[in-house]
DNA sequence: CCTGTTATTAATAATGATTCCGATTATTAA
DNA sequence: TTAATAATCGGAATCATTATTAATAACAGG
């Protein structure tokens, strides 16, 4: 059912293409909701379905990406000590990876923003140990 | 409505104790549905909205933490060359750090984990400029 | 220029995680 | 013990996202 055939045969779609030119001159990441608002003038009959669609399809080409949250749904942890995070692509597993080994790249960058870092958040994406074996 | 007062006073409770506990017992981040299937024998007549709520409780405490996703729906970009993320605390906005600082840290990670590490994210948190100004 | 095939669309229904609500129960201070 | 009010349970409501379906549009071949 849920097919993942990059093989799959796209057709141009004026929507489509009108999506992806917007998503390319905006500054901003929108949601979903501010491509379907800001292209309804121009479609009066757009559907929030069909940004959705054409978003995964513009994916799956690689012309765009979701900012990856790694996963759908909210997850917790009792609070510690500054972690990293390691997640498998595969199964979603987080394991915690104890350290905070850049310490000074929140002034680095607070140097060359202007935005006040209190903080920052690394993600690392890969294969687990026991997705490896079964692959 | 949404109050968000620290000043609140709890009470204890035998299903938030247990909900803390079972959070640092483990490993995994879980989801409130895992805490919910772990605690359900023990309760069995604890509702799912149990959970949530003494989540939010102990995350106020600064007992538990949520895993941070940024923003409850998703964010699209089009695809262009690495780089990293400064979000703002306040307002929610996502603005992109054109850089790619540190792809060694790939390796430094892989060396010391059985992860095969693909790549990294790292998102800033802060105060925005616009939200500098108005506090 | 037709025509058949099938990707795409719009509208709407379905899903699924999270939040809210109301009546009941439990905790705490006095 | 009692009064005040958190906390609970269960179910309904919400809201972003996904799936379904009939109608439409793109496009390759004749």
């Amino acid at each position: 059912m849920k097919q993942k055939l990059s093989a799959k045969q796209y057709r141009n779609s004026r929507q489509r293409e009108r999506i992806l030119e917007v998503l390319r001159s905006t500054e901003c990441h929108p949601t979903a909701t501010w491509l379907y608002d800001k292209l309804k003038p121009e479609f009066p009959k757009l559907s929030l379905g069909t940004v959705y669609r054409n978003l995964a399809i513009l994916i799956d080409q690689g012309l765009a990406q979701k900012i990856d949250a790694g996963s759908t749904f909210d997850r917790f942890e009792a609070k510690t000590k500054p972690h990293y995070h390691l997640i498998c692509r595969k199964c979603g597993k987080i394991v915690d990876f104890e350290a905070y080994l850049f310490p000074e790249i929140d002034e680095q960058i607070q140097r060359s923003t202007d935005f006040d870092i209190a903080g920052h958040r690394i993600d690392f994406f890969g294969t687990c140990p026991e997705c490896k074996e079964k692959s």
